[in-house]
DNA sequence: TTAAAAATCACCCTAAAGTATGAGCCGGGT
DNA sequence: ACCCGGCTCATACTTTAGGGTGATTTTTAA
């Protein structure tokens, strides 16, 4: 066991320790609780509490690196003139990620069961999600809301 | 406390159920654990490590499960700035006059009925126009249809 | 802590789209 | 004259789309 792993795992001995530290503490304790006839409730909770408060300490500690990835799209440019994508619009248009996202797929002639299943969701879901595209767009059909969406440079 | 919170909070209250359980195991237990005289170590450490995995699992519980990640992998093909309408692609996939003009109304988002009274036609006649047309490109949908007339610049 | 917005899903119903088949009309070739 | 392709339309049927409503959950913002 090299210094550098135990730098590594820095939190897992410092938990350990900690737990060395607490239960000295508590061998102490228990000399006085033994005073204290049926306390053992109040031993067990007293443990109980510090040790998820050191759990949780502990499991915050561990998965503290976590990848916060929030990529929604990665697009594949083959070729192209310019888009330039209009925020300014969907944001005027209220237009949320998951309406983009699906008047996307729309707008690459897929069904709605066909984009239910791209995007692991429910073909009601998709439903929902296209009547709202629709109102927003102020259309009545997935063709008219690709060919304004189009327009409006919202989708390629 | 309505029933709403408690309902809101389900992980605190499940918590604390699971903490109301195990002290009572913990209590049953403890008439064992007097049989061993000097086993307090062993009852503190047991109660230790169970609240250090309950605490882990809360906070799991309690940190915003992570957002998922969607990667959308979007071709985007060539789109010259001045339209050169392809007649050789026309040609080759024997697309009709009428069909063509069929798929250009289809392009500006018109439903079946729409085209009809606009070409003067009956809907079963677009009907029939359509579905040659899917045909012909070896599509399923006038969405897909349209996608499809863009990319090879037959439609604007 | 609360309120609002976004996201998810369900159910029901109507409208539109799409498939399959058949048929009549017309104009240009051979 | 006859055939063929394009155009027109019909009937019947299946599938998909869209509208409306309501509910739950998650996320975000105030």
């Amino acid at each position: 066991m090299t210094l550098k792993s135990l730098v590594r795992n820095r939190s897992v001995f410092l938990y350990g320790a900690s737990l060395a530290v607490l239960l000295m503490f508590l061998k102490v304790l228990e000399w006085r609780m033994l005073l204290i006839s049926h306390a053992y409730e109040l031993y067990a909770g007293a443990i109980a509490i510090l040790f998820t408060g050191l759990g949780m300490w502990l499991a915050h500690k561990l998965t503290h690196p976590r990848p916060k990835t929030v990529i929604i799209e990665k697009e594949i440019f083959v070729k192209t003139d310019y888009f330039v994508f209009n925020h300014a619009e969907v944001a005027r248009l209220r237009l949320s990620n998951r309406e983009l996202e699906v008047l996307q797929l729309m707008g690459d002639g897929l069904s709605n069961l066909q984009i239910a299943d791209r995007l692991f969701l429910s073909l009601n879901t998709i439903k929902t999600h296209s009547s709202k595209i629709f109102g927003k767009l102020e259309v009545q059909r997935r063709t008219q809301a690709v060919e304004k969406a189009r327009k409006l440079s919202i989708i390629l």
